[in-house]
DNA sequence: CAGCGTCGTAAATCATAGGA
DNA sequence: ATCCTATGATTTACGACGCT
């Protein structure tokens, strides 16, 4: 049975955490558009492209995202707030 | 570990979830009204291995349920017929979006391919196997 | 209208990655 | 290695809309 179970969970998630760079885009996209953090389809698509992942992830990640800002608010999310404003800022000038 | 299955509670749980902000947020772009938490609290039941065993191979054995069908999985495994109905539905879903990744995997080499699709079934089998 | 289908999502939970 | 939180993925349950 240890086998067994050792076996399947080995089987199981091997995940790994999104790059820097890709979370930095993630986080970018999402506190830019907080007023409505939904990406459309194409959206999606090109976040995947961008971040080297695919757009089940980003759907992943924007729900997670999602539920675990509004569990939070006041927290660190202001300061990742801040940090959006910036990235969104510079990036248009 | 996780699995000591204690949980066969609240199955039936019909929960008014009088929510429609989902729509409203997509279609009338009104705030994802983040903090406001104005929402009744709505619980999840976990499914015992057995109920997804028996799921599993009645999908297996076919991906759509009739009637009759639907009514005897739903009194043989103590869920309610809309239980089923979306669960099968969740499965359906489930199955195209594994089926497209495997598809995908073909223009990845064999080995990350045989990887990622026999993870997925490898693990729900044999998890339930135990 | 009834009723089941898909699609996109919320929320809870799982499993582990990763850092102190 | 141990503990603990962060994070990506999966599992229930809907609402909106589609079709017959």
């Amino acid at each position: 049975v240890m086998i067994l179970r050792s076996r399947f969970l080995d089987a199981r998630r091997k995940r790994r955490n999104f790059s820097k760079q890709a979370s930095e885009i993630l986080n970018e996209y999402f506190y830019s558009h907080l007023s409505n953090p939904y990406p459309s389809e194409e959206a999606k698509e090109e976040l995947a492209r961008k971040c080297g992942i695919n757009v089940s992830q980003v759907s992943n990640w924007f729900g997670n995202k999602r539920i675990r800002y509004k569990k939070n608010i006041g927290k660190a999310q202001e300061e990742a707030n801040l940090y959006a404003a910036k990235a969104a800022s510079a990036a248009s000038s | 570990m996780r699995d000591i299955e204690l949980n066969v509670k609240n199955q039936t749980l019909p929960l008014t979830r009088t929510e429609t902000p989902q729509e409203r947020r997509k279609l009338n772009l009104i705030k994802p009204d983040y903090g406001s938490d104005s929402e009744t609290k709505r619980s999840r039941t976990s499914y015992t291995r057995h109920q997804t065993l028996e799921l599993e191979k009645e999908f297996h054995y076919n991906k759509y349920l009739t009637r009759r069908r639907r009514i005897e999985i739903a009194h043989a495994l103590n869920l309610t017929e809309r239980q089923i109905k979306i669960w099968f539905q969740n499965r359906r879903m489930k199955w195209k979006k594994d089926h497209k990744l495997s598809h995908i995997a073909k223009n990845m080499n064999l080995a990350n391919a045989l990887e990622k699709a026999a993870e997925e079934q490898q693990a729900k089998m044999s998890q339930m196997v135990m």
